[in-house]
DNA sequence: CGGAATATACTCAAAACGAGTATAATGGAG
DNA sequence: CTCCATTATACTCGTTTTGAGTATATTCCG
């Protein structure tokens, strides 16, 4: 049982939704996401994580889960020594704060990745991208076809389908063919660059958040305590970047009991009131929320 | 941006099936999980570990996942300064090596969390772990109702049901109620304690590869190249502590097209010969696998 | 009052799922 | 050789869950 010495560090993907759109904590000018400090006083990461958030955007943090360890050696900072261990998390917030003197800024996460919101039908930005993958799959003859593959799963390109979920697939690919900024210089690049790996460690926690939707009732804690049934769809739609069909959206959320009626209705922009909901905080408790997809046999 | 200096270790839950037992790769007389040393020579934390395990098990390994990093103040070797931050990983591998001398050796993973077995109907373990839970739930008339629903829910108790993904939570739950050794000194406690907290690591691994086969082809990574169908429902089995019908498993696997034909047939004891299958390498690239749950709109 | 705009209810076919029954090959006991 | 235990594989059938709508209900605005 080998040890070694390293230089820790915390960084946080905190995402929060206004007016429909997903937005992520940064700091430096939008530049890079918000690092905290690794103290050794409290007892857990995820506690002091926690309040260090708190203390940043001035509302609790609804939700915090551990993300991904990074800690490869050609992660900038290799000097001295040790390498640096980058822990991760991600977490969900309510609301922002107004932007105050040194506080972190909140920034769109399409921003960073423009190519990942589908919800105005493809973007144009993909033709472009597109175009240069095949250039750069074309390039190396022995892993042509492997590369147009990956391409086409990743992208939905030819046959395959748009999958929301392949957000850090899509980034490391373009990081790779050398599409992005950070990955050293190339004369072509799409969305804003961020600080060393910072903007895969974005990627991932969109990644992990638009999977995480589907079987956890997590986009709750983006939402205030009360809201319409289409707010709450307007918010996946946000996240997963993507329209969803609204009647069947309805019937997905009502037939799982995830909500119930406050009794409120909204004073709309425009058409027939809605009715207002809250989130019924025993779901969590009371079922099984994660599905089995395996075939159990009785007894 | 504050760094502090932190002594890392990397730590793994190898899994492997054999004759539909899952075991894990453990050291010290089946008392700890097998720790690898925090190389700097390597370029990833994964790449490292890696070949690490090939070198202790003699198979490569098929497949390799972060699981979680684990720095809390209260794990053990707090000492000197920095605190211990372990990051550990699943992998699988897809056979042991005969144990030699100074070699790890394998155990089954049921030996330390008997409760999680369930291929044989409900473990007898659960009416004596039942009965302690209650008494521990009543101890605490404040927290009472909260925490027999907590047990109900784990533990699939009163009209819940036995949910074989909840590993990690069943494990956290013994350990609060003092149930397990690793707690501190307790009368009462079951299955076979390990080191430290490596039970818990454990319990993250199942947890995670149980979660996992139920959307990512992952259970091949545990099967010889040509096997039937029923020793593949028997794999899947074990891993989830379960016991499967027969029929919808076969039609599960076979209209996700995850497997073809090999031609070959199997020699079994006893029954009609089995025709043997091969996993079809290419559903990797080729599709979708993570279904999408939400309800998309046209467009 | 007649849209435009949104909310909510209901329909209907296709696909997926749970729980079987039915039939096909084997090897071994007698 | 026949019968049977045992496993493999095919097929059925009613129930749920989905995808993709249509239909109806309320608002506000001009």
């Amino acid at each position: 049982m080998t040890i070694g010495l390293a230089h820790a560090e915390l960084m946080a993907v905190v995402a929060a939704v206004t007016s429909n759109e997903p937005r992520v904590m940064t700091v430096r000018s939008g530049e890079a996401l918000p690092s905290g400090p690794f103290e050794l006083g409290h007892r857990t990461l995820q506690s002091g994580l926690r309040e260090w958030i708190q203390e940043q955007t001035g509302h609790p943090i609804g939700y915090l889960e551990q993300l991904y360890t990074f800690a490869d050696r050609d992660r900038n900072n290799d000097i001295r020594g040790g390498r640096t261990i980058s822990i991760s998390y991600l977490g969900l917030v309510l609301e922002q704060e107004a932007p105050g003197a040194g506080r972190p800024a909140w920034h769109g996460w399409y921003e960073y990745l423009p190519w990942e919101d589908h919800r105005q039908g493809r973007p144009k930005v993909l033709d472009a991208i597109i175009e240069k993958l095949r250039v750069w799959a074309d390039a190396d003859p022995r892993r042509r076809y492997e590369r147009h593959q990956r391409a086409d799963f990743t992208f939905g390109l030819d046959h395959a389908v748009w999958n929301e979920d392949l957000t850090l697939q899509r980034y490391e690919l373009l990081y790779e063919a050398g599409l992005v900024a950070e990955a050293g210089d190339v004369s072509d690049n799409f969305g804003r660059p961020m600080f060393a790996d910072h903007r895969r460690i974005l990627s991932t926690g969109i990644a992990r958040l638009r999977a995480k939707i589907k079987y956890r009732p997590v986009v709750f804690e983006l939402m205030p305590s009360a809201f319409t049934l289409l707010q709450l769809q307007r918010t996946v739609e946000a996240l997963a970047g993507l329209c969803l069909h609204k009647q069947n959206f309805r019937r997905l959320i009502e037939q799982q009991e995830l909500v119930e009626e406050t009794g409120g209705i909204a004073s709309e922009t425009g058409g027939r009131p809605a009715k207002l909901f809250r989130f019924r905080q025993t779901v969590v408790e009371e079922r099984a929320l994660s599905g089995t997809k395996l075939p159990l046999a009785r007894n």
